[in-house]
RNA sequence: GUGAUUGUAGCUCAGCUGGUUAGAGCGCUGGUUUGUGGCACCAGAGGUCGCCGGUUCGAACCCGGUCUUUCACCCCA
């Protein structure tokens, strides 16, 4: 006699009508941009072999990973000896299957495994869930819809350009006007540690320079100082992190001067200056677009360009961001793969519009007339206007049991239903339709036609 | 994974230092009105106070555990 409470796992969620209907309108607008811009939909499998997956996030990431048991007598495999070992001993010989954790890595055993039949530059889009065993928090879940489009086989600076292009074009969609897409280029920030002193630690530069926003200069400082860095290179990057931003072009000089000790640094900067030029070709400008020398992100993959945008004025962190990469087959075998990609936060997308308030009336409903009747032979009446209104393509439905009009009424309000239809003796008797407008309350008695006039 | 935090009606929340039958607003159902929704008025339904255990004559309130929520760290979308 306990029923438990019906609930969902901790860090997932349900979409509703109403979230639905905006989930897809911000997923139809970026479908949309990137099929304009030649992109091809890829679906994978929910599950892949833990091995695809395994190593591949680091070893955080191989703790977040969802492990799936294996069918049947799931311990079979097991000794005492890794028993005693423990979890990490046991885990291959119960679990052979995972949970995909992104969408780049099956994207990449994808291009290995086809990689006679597809075209090259291959550019693919994936909109699809993955799954993180990380602790949730606001904007943050177990379950999460990732949103990439990438362009694999080619290091053409082109792709970089475009993807600028297709940022804006979405978030214009959208409605949203103070946004900032920060770039940079991971070359730059090798030739940072360079100028700075300190070659081959910009792994461990970018990781402190990445909490800038958050923590600032001192505390940034401080972490650089515990990693090994020398004061002195710390104060040479003081004027840098100090630096206000004053305009791309600006910025591009201040840098190019720089670096210009760093034979890669200098490769960094002019490949940001060919976007810029390439963008403008393109018929985009650089409005919106900041370069931050300072951007750090994925650096364990990322080789070039490096994008990330921010919304301003809402406590959401970066809705999109990506770069490009030199190696993305390489650890399944197939080596010199350069792309670019970079991916929406589609959750956050949805967070940042609602808090603005700019989703239009994705609350109606789709249905635009109802049709309400006075009784059993009424309703039948009433299914044979139905059909015939379906048959001229208008989204319509009966209300399908017997019941006082103004329940029948309530319920089209309830659904934002804008116009009704009501069947009765009379109408039965004289043929004609009332039809009725529920926003105005505004009633008349016509012909078929004239009804599919009003409705047009 | 570490440290905090939250949970009372469908929703948002009251509920005093432990003390009878746990409240409000909104929503819901019905009625005023057996052919006309939104407004108004009236009535009604709905809660094992997250769950399990403990302390107590007595627990929504105190204690322990567990799940959940939110937050910081870690990491990230």
């Amino acid at each position: 006699m306990s029923i438990s409470k019906p609930s969902i796992p901790k860090g997932t969620r349900d979409f509703g009508p109403t979230e639905m209907a905006r989930r897809n309108y911000i997923l139809e607008t970026i479908k949309d941009t990137f099929r304009l811009f030649g992109f091809q939909q890829l679906e994978t499998p929910a599950m892949e072999n833990l091995t695809t997956l395994t190593g591949k996030y680091g070893d955080e990431g191989d703790q977040l990973l969802f492990k799936i048991l294996n069918s049947g007598d799931f311990l079979k495999q097991v000794t005492v000896e890794d028993f005693a070992q423990g979890a990490s001993a046991m885990l291959p010989k119960v679990s052979e299957k995972g949970l995909r954790y992104d969408l780049t890595v099956p994207f990449a055993r994808f291009v290995v495994m086809n990689r006679n039949e597809l075209v090259f530059p291959f550019k693919r889009f994936q909109i699809q869930p993955v799954w993180r065993a990380d602790r949730p928090q606001r904007g943050r879940y177990r379950e999460f819809y990732q949103c990439d489009a990438d362009v694999v086989g080619t290091d053409s600076l082109v792709c970089e350009a475009e993807i600028l292009l297709m940022i804006k074009r979405v978030f214009t969609a959208f409605g949203l006007t103070d946004y900032t897409i920060k770039v940079n280029n991971r070359k730059i920030l090798t030739g940072l540690a360079e100028v700075i002193g300190v070659p081959g630690k910009e792994q461990e530069l970018c990781v402190a320079i990445d909490k800038l926003d958050k923590i600032g200069w001192e505390k940034v400082k401080e972490e650089l100082l515990n990693r090994g860095f020398s004061g002195e290179a710390a104060e040479k990057l003081a004027p840098m992190v100090a630096r206000q931003p004053d305009g791309n072009a600006a910025t591009v000089v201040f840098f190019s001067e720089l670096m210009a000790g760093s034979e890669i640094g200098t490769k960094g900067v002019s490949e940001l200056v060919e976007v810029f030029e390439l963008l403008n070709t393109l018929g985009g400008d650089d409005s919106f677009i900041q370069f931050d020398p300072m951007l750090a992100r994925g650096l364990s993959y990322y080789t070039g360009a490096i994008f990330e945008v921010k919304v301003n004025n809402v406590q959401i962190g970066s809705v999109s961001g990506g770069g490009r990469y030199d190696n993305l087959t390489g650890v399944f075998g197939l080596p010199d793969v350069s792309g670019v990609g970079f991916s929406f936060g589609v959750d956050r997308i949805y967070d940042v519009l609602n808090e603005l308030d700019l989703f239009q009336d994705l609350s109606q409903s789709p249905v635009r007339l109802m049709i309400a009747h006075f009784g059993e032979e009424e309703m039948r009446y009433g299914l044979r206007i139905l059909s015939k209104l379906r048959n001229a393509g208008i989204s319509s439905e009966i209300y399908p049991e017997q019941a006082k009009i103004k329940k029948q009424f309530a319920y089209a309000d309830r659904k934002h239903i804008p116009y009704a239809i009501i069947v009765g003796s009379e109408e039965m008797k004289s043929g004609k339709i009332t039809f009725k407008n529920l926003k105005t309350g505004n009633q008349e008695t016509l012909d078929f036609d004239q009804v599919l006039a009003r409705l047009a």
